[in-house]
DNA sequence: TGTACATCAGTGAACGCGCGTTCACTGATGTAC
DNA sequence: TGTACATCAGTGAACGCGCGTTCACTGATGTAC
């Protein structure tokens, strides 16, 4: 959120952060523009609307995300099938994820927070948008899965699939919180790295069971 | 929500209806006095504010639930090492949450999306306020999974136990949806019920890891 | 049993406030001839 | 190279609207003596 930067980076910049930190309809324009130091009309002038920019907060992460995603899944799809276990898919999925704090700081930790606000918003515009826009990347995703365990029913991998995606998302947007718990009872200090990678046993076992 | 209950159930029942819809700061007190036909200035003058309204809310569902768990709890804490199997510590948190349906119709899915909710709440507000009242339930429950499974460290259970609570949270938070998927694309139906005894298998295998 | 007063549940209308959005405008840069 | 016009980025002030909350009030029920 450098001063050199565009007027469009810094009011992105400003939004992720306090719509990570206070939610959607809990973020007014105006805190943004004042955080990002640019004139109010502006959101309104680049972006349209409100709705927009919360769009555009998500198109930019899950454009960098799915981008990096869909290198992997081209590599493992030419895998044979015993290459495809539960601990090397995951990896697929959270190294991409991971890659984010290379863009910007915290990325990682505020994209999580975004995306469990998308899940709770309101009907679910912006899961249906998400899920519209950048779906066939996890559909590819799914096909690995099933590739790798068919002794799984697809239904059992779908619903095991958002098991996952709710232990990922709602332990990444509390972690803060999680982490200055677990560092105060138990004097043990991790980052979003460490977090993650303490995840991926539970959920191997979870989705192989 | 017949118009034979008290003002304050009325608007208690509509209020957890339309928060688990929309959300917290999306529901107008004009559109709950609305839906339970009761005078706007009624729920200021019974609750004080839109926050301690959102607040008995909570209340009501957890006295109920965490009465339950507590029962639940008092008998596990008095069997041998060998009867703490995680499926076993599974059932107790899962029978006093399915026995919500009991009370009200569709409690378990309204209280998991208002959890949800209350989890991705600005500042965590809501989220100091649940653990502070109710948090010893809890405690006692972390320390029956330490009683059971001494092999694992106290922040490993700590950090697995969230890892569950997120799963719970977020499938069943968006199990209206999923449920929906699930049918059409596998043509088979489910309740509240179906689903989560579908998690634990995934749910047990990950503590075990 | 009757009267006076207090408490309680509920009401209708209004309050000020913060919100997203709009609008007329400015000044700098780009383009055509 | 110079001039006229168009486009673009940005601005300051105002708009109407919906919000949570307040307030003076009513009528029913409870309590004291």
């Amino acid at each position: 959120m450098s001063l050199h930067d565009s007027t469009q980076t810094r009011i992105l910049d400003a939004a992720e952060f306090l719509f990570a930190e206070r939610g959607f309809a809990e973020t007014s324009l105006r805190t943004i523009t004042g955080r990002a130091k640019v004139n109010l009309a502006s959101v309104n002038y680049h972006f349209g609307s409100k709705k927009s920019l919360i769009q555009a907060v998500f198109d930019r992460f899950l454009q960098d995300f799915t981008t990096q995603l869909s290198i992997r899944l081209n590599e493992l799809e030419k895998e044979p099938v015993e290459e495809l276990q539960a601990e090397t898919l995951l990896s697929a999925l959270i190294e991409p994820l991971l890659s984010l704090n290379n863009t910007r700081k915290n990325a990682v930790s505020i994209f999580m927070r975004l995306l469990g606000r998308a899940y709770a918003e309101t009907q679910g515009h912006l899961r249906r948008y998400v899920t519209e826009r950048y779906g066939h990347v996890l559909v590819r995703f799914t096909h690995l899965f099933q590739k790798g365990y068919p002794q799984l029913s697809n239904d059992q991998i779908f619903w095991r699939l958002h098991y996952m995606l709710g232990s990922l998302i709602f332990t990444l947007a509390g972690s803060d919180a999680l982490r200055q718990i677990s560092e105060a009872d138990f004097n043990r200090s991790l980052d979003v790295k460490d977090v993650i990678e303490e995840m991926v046993p539970f959920l191997a076992a979870g989705m192989k069971a």
